[in-house]
DNA sequence: TGAATAGTGTCTATCAGACATTATTCG
DNA sequence: CGAATAATGTCTGATAGACACTATTCA
């Protein structure tokens, strides 16, 4: 190793990676994507997806391919935002190791498939993944997580990314039941979101559910800020 | 390099920085730490102050070091926050460096010393910041710090790390005044303010201006969340 | 006393939550 | 029709902005 660069000019023999936060609604539940360590460290312990990032390779860039590689899906049809760098100096055995945690948030994602290094996919209720024991500091990135999506909630319209289009605002407001572990009053939240500029637009459509009158059908708006915001 | 993981596995040969996004408030404007580098590339052109993360060091405690070492004040007097992380591949002539962006937000910090890369550091208003040709991606990583600092005025009480204790709502009035770049109307904003729990807590004392009844002084008080929001 | 600044009170439009009411569909 | 769900309307208390008013100091 070393080179041309002094250790304290350079902080050399590092490496770099991205971890993903992947959540997705199913089973009326705020789930989340982990994967069964196939190697050491932590073999056969619970992770979240990610890897290293290549040479030449933006952050962004590295976030969407292991997001492709761990659920099929494009990330061009998901909410990706960079959520916190991790580095504590002994947070991987393996050495110095940076990790830019990204947040994804998808609607109804298909089951993954086992990834290229031999590791078991599966979702898991946020509830649970909370509890249970991730390996390096993934409990800490995964409790980040959790929290800038329900902040996010409040003030942003990526509540829509969790909805397949075209969605019911009462499909929406399941999102935010189940994201925010509280009930909300059906008719305040109608108004609200209905209101909200850019938010929600009408495809025209309808869908008549079992029983009852049928609700009107929307699609994402082009706002991204939510304004008013939408108090827990 | 090479060693022992292929390219695929580590992304080996890489560097970590941290850059710091140091604000204050001076004359009336928030204003900007900058330096004029002393060293290719860029130099003599003007930057973010910022280094390399060094061996065994954390990701806060770097940012607290190079703080440190480029005001002079220690980062347990100031408010210290990670921003962001820049990674595209070209954002650095000299190879792969990622950086961690730290937001720093302090009262009336001193006039900076020349730093140890003989680099001379200055205050500039974020207005001219913005406007000028920063070095590497630093006048996005800027962007991003003044968006962090107006948007986190909002609904949390960093304001108050902008005054030097014990303060009046006058003058954190002023701060969100210059930070936001808009006038307040003052009997609002005390009323808001002065309700708001655990943000400001009476030490107290008076303070008598030049003119005029003289104010309550107050010092901060444990909250770090603003209930209810101060909406701009 | 007058000027200047600090702080309180008041008025009104708006918005939140709570909840009643109407609309539409299926069995 | 009755049950169930969607959507709108109504009522009330809380809050924001605008601004009048009082309090305290110095020259």
């Amino acid at each position: 190793m070393a080179g041309v660069f002094s250790s304290q000019e350079r902080s050399a023999g590092v490496s770099v990676a991205v971890d993903l936060v992947i959540f997705t609604v199913r089973d009326d539940a705020l789930q989340v994507l982990l994967i069964e360590r196939g190697k050491e460290p932590f073999l056969g312990g619970l992770a979240l997806p990610g890897g290293y990032v290549r040479g030449g390779e933006g952050l962004d860039a590295a976030a969407a391919r292991e997001l492709f590689e761990e659920t099929g899906v494009n990330s061009a049809r998901l909410h990706l935002e960079q959520l916190r760098t991790y580095g504590e100096p002994d947070r991987d055995p393996r050495g110095r190791v940076f990790s830019i945690a990204y947040l994804a948030l998808g609607p109804n994602l298909p089951l993954p498939v086992a990834g290229t290094d031999a590791a078991v996919a599966l979702w898991m209720p946020v509830k649970k993944a909370l509890s249970a024991e991730l390996a390096f500091d993934h409990a800490t990135i995964l409790s980040d997580g959790v929290e800038r999506a329900r902040a996010k909630l409040e003030y942003s319209t990526v509540a829509t990314a969790f909805c397949p289009e075209p969605f019911t605002v009462a499909e929406l407001r399941h999102i935010y039941e189940v994201v925010w572990d509280m009930k909300l009053e059906p008719s305040n939240f109608h108004r609200k979101v209905t209101r909200a500029e850019g938010f929600l637009i009408p495809t025209g459509g309808h869908r008549t559910p079992d029983l009852g009158r049928p609700a009107t059908l929307y699609r994402r708006g082009s706002a991204t800020m939510l304004t008013p915001p939408l108090l827990r």
